[in-house]
DNA sequence: TTAACTTATCGTTTTTTTACGATAATTCAA
DNA sequence: TTGAATTATCGTAAAAAAACGATAAGTTAA
């Protein structure tokens, strides 16, 4: 009956996965670039330049600061967004640490 | 009334969140763990090992196999899957150039 | 050939994601 | 204070993802 299913996702696993999914919509990825493209976080330029409604482009951005990959303060009757650097780093060497690991193997493959 | 929302998504902004897609899912990245830690592709083994029924397992599979991550290779009644490497330094180099790219502009972050 | 084994696919259900319009809440300007 | 502007949230609908059991299709060993 070979071994039981005892093996849960991992924490490391789960976060990666985590991560992947903020970044897995066009959308999402779109408006990382222009947060970190624009020195002003100005959040209405968002819904002007996707071709969404504001009410999804709203729903967009909570999910990336869930996701803790950006920031939001309130300023004035408009919100500002940035992107938050230190999380985005530390997502950035995760990634780089699971290709890297899985490359160690990587003169193994067998197909 | 501003620009018109003529914008869609880049084929880079799409592509990128296909792969980031295919890595939203714990048993997925566990699944390319284990493919990388084995020099054998051995497809069954995964079942045991994950906490998921075997057509859930081979579901993911497929995907990964879509996403072109992985490729599969039948060896008499098993299934022999590998990671694909060359797909998968190109994923690594596409996240590499989204991040490095987002942290050039970093210095004029506002909040 | 038959039986056992391995894996993909099918059909289905449940959950999650995506999207929108409408509305509420907040702030600034008149 | 009133009105315009901005954004978050609510309610909802449609689509996609995730999961399972059952089944089919294939291969090897007896």
């Amino acid at each position: 009956m070979a071994s039981a299913k005892t093996t849960e996702f991992s924490e490391s696993e789960q976060q990666l996965a985590t991560f992947a999914k903020a970044l897995a919509h066009p959308a999402r990825i779109a408006i990382l670039k222009i947060l970190a493209a624009q020195n002003e976080c100005i959040c209405g330029k968002i819904v002007e330049v996707l071709p969404l409604a504001q009410s999804t482009v709203s729903q967009h951005l909570k999910e990336l600061k869930t996701a803790g990959l950006i920031k939001g303060t309130i300023d004035g009757p408009k919100s500002c967004y940035c992107i938050n650097w230190d999380a985005f780093e530390a997502v950035n060497k995760e990634f780089g640490f699971l290709f890297s690991s899985l490359q160690k193997e990587k003169g193994k493959a067998c197909c």
